[in-house]
DNA sequence: CCTGCTACCTGATGGC
DNA sequence: TGCCATCAGGTAGCAG
């Protein structure tokens, strides 16, 4: 579900609530949601280790420990709950952290998210292949014409790979190529210096309006019903097939692009 | 190296 | 109502 303005909220309303905190056990309900290491290797990793910070790395929540670092990743439906003690059994849960002054726990019942220990972020896979993250000062015009220029896949597909963009996913690359007024079917190669400057801050505004929105209201972790329920009004053109453009009435499409779908407004997106 | 395709999971939704 | 197909804010792994 989250994009890095998501999980950036998460992290910022989070923070506060578990830092300098001790983690005392480590119980998982669902085995799954360590893959691929073991519930045991996890739990010998994180007895009585310490949260000295916490941050964000592209769309992962990072805890950085005394010893190592737990790494969470919530693709569509992953969450973070806190709890006083136990959580109720009517709430799925795949694996509890209990820490000295409230449980965290990490749900998914898709069980496509994933929380995992590793010795530091460069031995970690998935957070060594991240490119620039669109909220870092690195992330310029140069940083982005660079990128774009090196590739000839499709706008829409460059800005959604992680190991060259991190943070972009389907929802604010088709947002982004919206307020930048461009097609997500053109190859990446193929902007004029102009229309990169454009798209760069149209990336870096709309990522910077998600996180305002997300926000506030406030993360709301003890509440199983909240998840940054109500994004729609701050949604331009995703899911909106059919429906009249906002710019200029045109009619937005939804087409695939690697296997997901863009939406975008023929009329005014060139 | 780059690109494209599939698997991984489950639940909600819409058409017939 | 039941059943089937489609879709979902994502990434890893593999083939060419």
């Amino acid at each position: 579900m989250p994009e890095a303005p998501e999980v950036e909220a998460v992290t910022q309303a989070l923070r506060p609530l578990i830092l300098g905190q001790t983690i005392r056990e480590c119980r998982v309900v669902h085995p799954i949601s360590v893959k691929p290491y073991s519930a045991e290797s996890l739990a010998k990793s994180l007895h009585e280790n310490r949260i000295e910070e916490v941050t964000r790395m592209g769309k992962y929540l990072v805890l950085r420990l005394a010893s190592g670092i737990l790494t969470f990743h919530f693709k569509f439906d992953g969450r973070i709950l806190l709890f006083d003690a136990t959580p109720p059994g009517s709430i799925h849960v795949d694996a509890l952290l209990t820490l000295d002054s409230v449980t965290l726990g990490f749900v998914d019942p898709r069980h496509l998210g994933r929380m995992n220990w590793h010795e530091s972020a460069d031995a970690a896979p998935s957070l060594s292949k991240l490119g620039i993250d669109i909220f870092s000062p690195d992330f310029t015009g140069v940083a982005l014409a660079s990128i774009l220029n090196n590739s000839r896949l499709p706008l829409k597909l460059a800005l959604t790979d992680q190991s060259k963009l991190a943070g972009i996913g389907n929802i604010y690359s088709s947002e982004s190529l919206w307020h930048a007024r461009l097609d997500p079917r053109r190859s990446s190669n193929e902007l004029t210096p102009e229309e990169t400057r454009r798209l760069h801050k149209a990336i870096v505004s709309t990522a910077h309006r998600a996180l305002e929105c997300c926000s506030d209201p406030a993360p709301n972790f003890r509440d199983p019903e909240w998840w940054f329920s109500d994004l729609t009004p701050i949604l331009r053109v995703y899911g909106r097939e059919g429906r009249r453009c906002r710019r200029c009435s045109g009619s937005i499409k939804r087409i695939q692009q690697g296997g997901r779908s863009s939406f975008f407004c023929p009329d005014c997106q060139r």
